[in-house]
DNA sequence: ACGCTAATAAGAATTTTTTGCATTAGTAAA
DNA sequence: TTTACTAATGCAAAAAATTCTTATTAGCGT
């Protein structure tokens, strides 16, 4: 049995065929790769599985109850999702050409926990996005 | 005249009266308050203006385009907008009662430069969501 | 005041996401 | 295994959020 049906059942979540192939997708994704709802159904379609767009949004939204995944909204509109990584982590974005780069930085979480102390709060979650322009290499096509 | 003519005046605007009134909106809220188009377009009603919701989003996209207005995706979908600070600023959010607090930390922009020219990117914009529980007086009314 | 042009209102259209419901498919237990 | 219970799915339709279209109106320079 695969392991991502481990992963599955350890989330208390049954293990179904959209399920499985949407963690799929998810898991064969490359660092910085994000992908929406959208991206999602049409990779599905084109591997010729037969699951619908609802239940994408549906298995998503489960997935991150469960924390599989991470949601998150870059500039312009709608969600993205990625595999819930081990470290916590941050991102910065080329606004030109929407390359996603990932970093993490302890340094910057502890001062961010000092902050959040300073004004009483305690932290559940927390998001950095940096947008820039990547120097070298920008092809400029977003 | 008022000083927000000038503002829009100033940012190649027209002087109109959806765009001040909307200004005058945005410039009467509290720190911490954020309005979504919605909530806006709700407020000149209340006020007996006649302003198309289609318009205030236009508005807003262009006081953003201006740098007029900041626009934030606080978790939960719609985008939510407030009068550009002097200062840029990044905000933690109580998940519990929806409070924001505002908050600016040279050392923590000055560690994400860092981070950023590490990467070999140069920063046009960041943001950062600290988002958890508000200890005291949270009437937790969200 | 006049006229040019940009801005507006209104609603239709898009885009993104959610929901209701009849049907199907996991899963646990016989 | 087959059975049966229940959760999950697909589809269509609705919501929610935002943008576009177009005829009309209103700033603003002259």
């Amino acid at each position: 049995m695969a392991l991502e049906n481990q992963e599955l059942r350890k989330a208390g979540l049954k293990v179904t065929l959209p399920r499985v192939k949407i963690y799929q997708i998810l898991e064969k994704a490359g660092e910085g790769d994000h992908f929406s709802a959208e991206d999602i159904y049409k990779l599905l379609l084109e591997h010729n599985e037969d699951v619908g767009l609802a239940t994408v949004y549906r298995v998503l939204t489960q997935f991150e109850a469960a924390g599989l995944v991470s949601r998150h909204h870059f500039e312009g509109g709608h969600s993205v999702f990625e595999l819930t990584q081990d470290e916590q982590h941050d991102h910065i974005v080329c606004v030109k050409c929407g390359k996603v780069r990932e970093f993490s930085d302890p340094a910057l979480k502890k001062r961010q926990d000092q902050i959040a102390k300073e004004l009483g709060f305690k932290i559940t979650d927390r998001t950095l996005y940096l947008y820039g322009e990547c120097a070298d290499g920008c092809k400029n096509t977003k």
